[in-house]
DNA sequence: CGTTACGTTGAAAGGGTTCAATCCCTGTGG
DNA sequence: CCACAGGGATTGAACCCTTTCAACGTAACG
């Protein structure tokens, strides 16, 4: 396996993941105040918890390899995935209005992340505007991610969901400069599932459909897109829709 | 109609919903600095626009009175709301990361707001950390309503659905001190449908039904809830669930 | 008083769930 | 190295809730 973007303990001025993560925006000096400021954890092991339910909030992490599945439980006992976070992403702030966390995050690999104390954080927040910027930012993009969320699980068909979620992925994939086409996820089905609103029979009969239509291929962790086009209109993202307006065509 | 709460152009000082809005967690000398940067807008008309999706980003706002839908418009023309906003709430920050409005708020009743320009307000946040806090705490709690939206759209039945939402908005009413079992909305079933993710029908049936079981009543947009414990069991809140484990009684 | 949009009610159809059986992969211990 | 467990994935059949489509009521508004 190749890790074409960072080493181990890399400051963030030499990390991979600079443009996608707290450095972007902030010129080399801030970015150095940033540095002193954050921690680099020992990885993770797939299954461990980056933090719980309740647990009082002392941190943001920045994830550097692996990824992480954050999940809610349910006065039901059933739990709910809110989102996955892969190399890059931020979590965390979702204990911010509290002060305790109101999710759990595990790592669905072996993960290493950055902590970054969130005392430190606001303070040097406070000093420099572009960071506090940058903070803000990040949650208002959590935000409309989430909003994406909602809007799959309101009124997509099964086929749709699924579809969508796999693009989402792979355009994920690209911005971190890996092959969008071809990639590894380390997720249960179950876990797709449950994100997605679905039943874990629901994804697999799917799943086998588009890959006799040699739409993509989900297998062992593994997922290969063989026709990107047919992904995109199944997802319900080609231009002029054609499912239900005869009429769509053009201005 | 009776309005307990605030006067038109009220400082922030003097506004009673200081308690749930920016105001939070500011001393006086600070909501004074505050106070010198929001604007009162001129009411807005049932159905007008605050902010429609791709204006660019200038301020937030905080609702004084009445309120609004945020929808958002996916690519296949239906539109999806997000979320809907009463007294003391704020919105707008989900242009942040973009710096353009991804949604489109429209009044649902004659509604006045405060307007508070982002610069002015991102300036000021650099200098007060109480209110830089509130700020990052506000989009936090955005965040923490967006995730259970989704808990709700993901495996809630149709009947749990609207349960919950009602009495969702009880217990906004009660933080906002008026009656929780009894109040307007000004709101289409419609906009319910959407968002709840059913349709109109969907929610016609299921209101007919629970007024006929004397649990609540939402006819011309005025809801009565007349068996608040049945209210929250059908919702699935009550503490032990009943609906699919035999055996969960008790540790 | 007519128009229009919203709301209600009914019957039929369909997509996803549920339940259950079987398969497959991975890791473990003999 | 192979057998065996155990969790996850797959497949099938029946069911059920919600949608869809259509017709009818009803409230608001010019």
């Amino acid at each position: 396996m190749i890790t074409p973007i960072s080493l181990f303990n890399a400051s963030c001025t030499e990390c991979g993941l600079k443009k996608l993560c707290f450095p972007l925006g902030l010129d080399k000096a801030d970015m150095l105040r940033l540095d002193a400021i954050v921690k680099r954890k020992y990885p993770l092991q797939k299954g461990d918890a980056l933090f719980t339910t309740g647990q009082p909030f002392q941190a943001v992490y920045a994830v550097r390899a692996g990824g992480f599945k954050v999940s809610t439980v349910s006065a039901s006992g059933e739990d709910q995935i809110s989102g996955f976070y892969l190399p890059g992403d931020i979590l965390g702030t979702d204990a911010l209005a509290t002060g305790n966390h109101i999710s759990t995050a595990i790592a669905i690999d072996t993960t290493t992340v950055c902590e970054v104390p969130f005392q430190d954080l606001e303070r040097l927040a406070s000093q420099l505007p572009s960071l506090n910027h940058q903070l803000l930012s990040l949650m208002s993009k959590e935000l409309a991610d989430e909003r994406m969320h909602a809007e799959l699980l309101s009124r997509k068909s099964a086929e749709e969901r699924l579809t969508l979620f796999v693009l989402w992925l792979s355009r994920r994939q690209e911005r971190r400069g890996f092959s969008g086409t071809e990639f590894r996820l380390g997720l249960l089905h179950r876990d797709v599932a449950l994100y997605l609103g679905l039943t874990p029979e629901t994804v697999s009969r799917i799943l086998a459909r588009l890959a006799e239509e040699q739409v993509f291929s989900w297998r062992n962790k593994q997922i290969e897109i063989f026709d990107l086009q047919a992904l995109i209109v199944l997802a319900g993202e080609s231009q002029h829709e054609k499912t239900n307006s005869p009429r769509a065509q053009c201005g």
